[in-house]
DNA sequence: ACGAACAGTTAGCACAGCTAACGAATGGGG
DNA sequence: CCCCATTCGTTAGCTGTGCTAACTGTTCGT
């Protein structure tokens, strides 16, 4: 596991198939994906214009105005004109936003807590000081 | 980062943003991303019948049947009747499929791999024990 | 041999992704 | 100042993805 490629090999496997493992908590939201993926953004992000939404997620404009409609019907998130520049819009989360994103969320990361739980100390320190590097290398 | 919950978060966060910067690299293969997570399973894991396929890729029967559909069209897979039970169907990647899912896990890991290569010795080393716990945790 | 269970497909719906074309607001140069 | 290019978002219309319900064909147990 010297090789640079073969770390990068396991890392991109690991993370597939760790998201894959969490995903099966989303059902219980009744989002479908890319709106529980919107709205996450909005949560921990704070408010942005539609274009910023859309680059965070990969996707077009058009995609992310409807993504943004169905949150709104939806009551989790709001949709006002931006002061001082009325071509922009300003997304926000709503308080019903943020409660559901935080429970699917912490259904999530228990899942995978579950697992970690069960890990020797020395194994969890491990994985610790690996998510500190990653946070660099993502950033 | 002792805590159980904040490491699972922090591991959670660090897949969704690993995922997020590869999957940059997959609008060149011309593939949508479901059909290409299904070519993935069908080279990693061999053929397979539909049911199994669905399965590991989190959708229902009827949802698989159509990107199965669209690989074969591509000439990226085959479906033939299971010898011994006519049910099934048996999905296999062609030689095409392999060729074009091989370059685009690539043109991912490398994009991962750029990153990695920045990092001091040590910090490679951690990942890298990192990666062999996750792929416990995870299996 | 018959009915239950199983494997996939078909039909029909809502949602997600795209490009092209548009409307409205902004902003810079003449 | 005004015009024109640019920017931001929406609308229209297409393909693809996801679901459930209902169906066909196969297998298996009794």
């Amino acid at each position: 596991m010297a090789d640079t490629g073969d770390m990068a090999t396991g890392l991109h496997s690991a993370a597939i198939r760790l998201l894959r493992l969490v995903r099966r908590e989303d059902r219980e939201s009744g989002l479908t994906g890319p709106r529980l993926s919107a709205l996450s953004v909005l949560v921990f992000g704070g408010p942005t214009s539609l274009g910023a939404l859309a680059a965070a997620e990969q996707v077009r404009a058009p995609t992310m105005t409807r993504i943004v409609e169905g949150l709104v019907q939806a009551g989790l998130a709001t949709r006002d004109a931006e002061p001082g520049n009325r071509r922009q819009v300003r997304i926000a989360a709503t308080e019903a936003g943020v409660r559901l994103l935080e429970a699917g969320r912490e259904r999530r990361v228990r899942a995978l807590a579950e697992r970690i739980a069960r890990l020797a100390e020395s194994e969890r320190r491990a994985l610790g000081r690996a998510v500190e590097i990653l946070d660099r290398v993502l950033r």
